[in-house]
DNA sequence: TAGAGCCACTCTAAATTTAGAGTCACCCTA
DNA sequence: TAGGGTGACTCTAAATTTAGAGTGGCTCTA
């Protein structure tokens, strides 16, 4: 499809490369364990090119994280005019992401969530960044609607939204971990997400009388 | 050995793939039917990095070509002070090569031959760059002995010298190409290199009745 | 608590690679 | 024999990578 030039494919091999390296390191001995010199040695690159791909050594791990959190962010702003927010969740958290037909990178989501979880740095960065992308989720909502930036209800339903989708995140990371198919997940993920969605439809009246 | 730093180490990385890459497509197709520009897409690299490393496409063949040719004038320039011209050359040819312990060298040398042996244009390269050498030693062995550049005995002595270097040479390219082992390789060109050094040493005498 | 060491990260200049346009010789064909 | 196409090779500016010398926070120890 994408025909790439020299030069961008070969950016992205560097970044693949240095990536990889980063994990395979940080799974073998632990994010702390490991210096950032060592990953550029794995990687056949300086140090100050691991710092041009990546803005921290946090970032080595969650790369994809940040992407993660603010894809949501912006599939809500990009929404077809006219389209609910709601209505514009929904397709995206059920949209297909490939996990059912790719083994491997389920294997790798399972080596990256062990090495988050081990390392106490890397738990702090994560809710800052699922922190920042919910911030701009709810300024979206409050210019959307023509309030406050810090209007609650923009608040409220901005926590709700990505609350969810962080959910999902972490039922992925766990089913992978406790070794489950691609297709599995992906059947689960559908699944909860259904339901999810299901109980922000609904609001939390059913629970009033619990 | 040698710990070479991460720049040097890329570059000559980069110049193997670019020769292997040549030296494949060539073997596959022959010289004049392979464009400049396929054996850089073939290396992953543009085609004015080709021309960073070679001179010209015929260097992607002869690359090493000139090297062994001005090998000999290097090692007799630097012979240490006080050793006979011939002596250095003695030295010189029967230099451990490697080939015996190196198969895949020798693998490597017969589809260079095979190459160089179906192109009329690297045929004349090779000439020319064996031509170059020659004339490089005639001028040291003049400026040696303080006479004129041109003198006739330092172009006998040049072409006799060389003449070895180049006969040598020739053999184990044959034997390259008859599937030859490197083991065997270096024991011919052992063998025949004493044959040649007698020769020198004894003069053409022996030739006059014939 | 001063000092030493470690390490993430920054900065700068130099080295290398790339894109892209252009030159030139050569061959082929009308 | 003029004109068009091909492909080796050159040139320039911009992008990328590297070496190497910092800076600054943190921890450990005397």
């Amino acid at each position: 499809m994408t025909e790439l030039g020299l030069r961008e494919r070969k950016k992205q091999q560097t970044r693949s490369r240095i990536r990889d390296a980063a994990i395979r390191l940080f799974a073998e001995r632990g994010f702390d364990q490991v210096r950032v010199a060592e990953v550029a040695r794995e990687a056949e690159v300086s140090e100050a090119t691991v710092f041009n791909y990546f803005a921290s050594k946090e970032d080595l791990v969650h790369d994809g994280m940040a992407d993660f959190a603010d894809g949501l962010v912006e599939a809500l702003r990009l929404r077809p005019a006219g389209e609910s927010l709601l209505s514009a969740f929904r397709t995206y958290v059920l949209r297909p992401h490939g996990l059912a037909e790719d083994d491997r990178a389920v294997a790798r989501i399972a080596t990256v969530a062990r090495i988050v979880g081990d390392s106490p740095t890397l738990r702090a960065r994560e809710r800052q960044v699922f922190d920042r992308a919910t911030r701009a989720l709810a300024e979206l909502i409050a210019t959307e609607n023509n309030t406050r930036a810090d209007d609650v209800e923009s608040w409220v339903i901005a926590n709700a939204l990505m609350g969810v989708n962080r959910a999902l995140k972490e039922l992925v990371h766990s089913q992978a971990l406790a070794g489950h198919s691609g297709k599995r997940i992906a059947q689960d993920v559908l699944a909860q997400g259904r339901r999810a969605l299901d109980i922000l439809d609904e609001g939390l009246a059913r629970y009033r009388t619990v």
